[in-house]
DNA sequence: TTGTAGGCGTTATCAC
DNA sequence: GTGATAACGCCTACAA
């Protein structure tokens, strides 16, 4: 029947009839304390159901025991299952988890950085449009707070988790290069506030030109795009020719192949189809997806266990990169002689499929 | 170049040249103060780069200002896009969000509560295995600490945010019926531990027996027959003869269908498949997915508000359930005569495809 | 073994 | 208008 919790450990001390610094040390098995003694404060305090102040313990030992996080939104799977990674890593380390989305809004991006360590965050786990331009983060080095990246490249000054996007868009564009494909474009959505998609891209280009291809098209789409089928569908005629699209993530490479059914485009017949994460619904399609797929779990989990292991007096060191696995799916083939590559037959048509290959980038 | 954060108010008020309480007020705008002081403690604020320290307010005005929120898990989407709607809310309010999830164990789910509790939250959501049974949510009333669940339905005590699954349910009931299934079966996963899921279930049979249909086969599985479409399969095989499934949620009834089409059957001609939840990925799916159409987003707002309303000083109100919607889809047909049903005809084959349905629960 | 006292950063109170 | 001072809940010297 306790109206407000206000059961302090002075209550218990009363209640025990002894000082609050013996009260303290039996509470916190720290210091000595006679049988005798130890017996009333424990009976007390489980009597008076006290428990320990948070905040007047962050106060005295300057830890909140707080760990902030921030990420662009947890409307997307990916980085909710990174979330759900570093929320698993943390269980039962004391530690609790602050967090915080930015929309994908850059300004949001150091506003909420700065809210975070604001509220005495002891370390901060981040992914934003632009870590290297973020007043904030380095505001957060300098204060020695212990700050762990996901899903960015490796950056000065601060340790990350990630997967190589580069590298693992060059597989990418193996595999279509291997199929025959030369006419190929890359579907992106936010490719100005995602490194992610720019990295792939990047990635998607280069490996392209060094087998002598032609530069992928870059279509860029926005958020309407990407939910109307029928405004992708609008999008993708506009780009006649390309026989295989590689979209810079998995949710948009299922749109895409319902804006090409609009067209009366078959995948993978008409076109080739490729995403990116590796999410779980695409092994479940009725033409389960090509795909790169990664775990943001594990992201989670290697930033949030580089975060404890700085807590603990460790170095930052930077870990290497998480693998990828390339997932053949059934969205890949050779392209059809005839549509997209200029009527040109593909030099050397392939005829084994697409291989599975695992890769650490 | 300053290494640990260490510029207090009293730092501000030393430079400033005043007593602290003098900086706090200004600082806070509270209080009066001269211009002339007034410019000075500015200044000095920002030339400090001073910022006020949440643990010594929380302490002081005992408000942690964070709120706490417990959901199952944050790679189920359902719950992560609840997570974004109370963090959306949340915006600009002063108030943190401390998350913690319980992996859909009930023990984890009062332990996890209990860490929230400690932490000094000044309110809290949640969504939990057994909230009837939670030690600690009760603790939490007692505590007058404000709550609001989420997915769960009105219980005393408790304001709420849901949607009806009874109702929601028997509306699918209702199409398949309409349609002309008489053999249904209700697919379920963690149906122990998920009061949705035995909500919805119960409301599926309801509307069956009231339409005088046999009751519905419940089809339970585990995490391994969901990931696994062969092995779902092999429990789809031993429940010859219904030509409609209703899937507790969406992902379930993705799944579903590719365990059909490992068995030979087409969806929706030799089984119609309902799913719950009404992910975006449905709608963009070859055959598009019929399901009760949710906003989680919309029920993590409105949690969120419920409790800032309440740490306003107002009274716990428990709001109408929010609306749900029948999406259609094309994965609902007629049943198709001499498959399932016994051999028997539908007694009144029906013409009319399934209707859109807006419903307020 | 035990208790008293000081301080962590803030704000509210209350004299001046 | 301003500035000491006393909490807030806790822990850690330091003293007894």
């Amino acid at each position: 029947m306790t109206h407000k919790s206000a059961i302090t450990i002075k209550d218990v001390a009363q209640a025990a009839g002894c000082g609050v610094a013996t009260a303290s040390r039996v509470l916190n098995n720290s210091g000595s304390a006679s049988a005798d003694v130890r017996e009333r404060v424990e009976t007390a305090a489980r009597d008076l159901g006290f428990s320990f102040s948070a905040i007047g313990r962050a106060l005295q030992s300057r830890r909140s025991m707080t760990i902030g996080c921030l990420v662009p939104s947890l409307a997307n799977p990916v980085f909710a299952e990174a979330v759900q990674g570093v929320q698993a890593e943390l269980q039962g380390s004391g530690y609790q988890l602050l967090i915080s989305c930015s929309n994908y809004d850059e300004a949001a991006d150091d506003a909420a950085l700065e809210m975070l360590l604001s509220k005495d965050t002891d370390a901060l786990i981040a992914t934003m449009v632009a870590p290297e331009r973020s007043a904030a983060l380095q505001l957060a080095g300098r204060r020695g707070i212990p700050v762990a990246l996901m899903f960015h490249d490796p950056m000065e000054g601060f340790v990350t988790s990630y997967v190589d996007n580069v590298e693992a868009a060059r597989e990418v564009a193996r595999q279509f290069a291997r199929l025959g494909h030369r006419r190929t474009g890359f579907l992106a959505l936010r490719f100005s506030t995602s490194d992610r998609s720019r990295n792939r891209y990047a990635g998607f280009l280069a490996e392209c030109r060094a087998g002598g291809l032609p530069d992928p098209a870059l279509i860029e789409i926005g958020e309407a795009e990407a939910r109307q089928p029928d405004r992708l569908a609008v999008i993708l005629g506009q780009h006649p020719g390309l026989t295989a699209i590689f979209a810079s993530n998995d949710f948009l490479a299922i749109a895409l192949q319902n804006a090409a059914r609009l067209l009366g485009w078959r995948v993978p017949q008409d076109m080739s189809v490729a995403g990116f994460d590796g999410i779980e619904i695409g092994r479940l399609l009725e033409v389960p997806l090509a795909t790169i797929e990664t775990s943001p779990e594990a992201m989670g989990r290697q930033a949030a266990r580089l975060l404890l292991e700085r807590l603990q007096g460790g170095a930052p060191v930077q870990p290497p990169a998480l693998s990828f696995h390339f997932r053949a799916g059934a969205t890949l083939a050779p392209p059809t002689p005839g549509k997209g590559d200029d009527g040109r037959v593909a030099a050397q048509p392939p005829s084994a499929p697409p291989a599975e290959t695992a890769q650490q980038g």
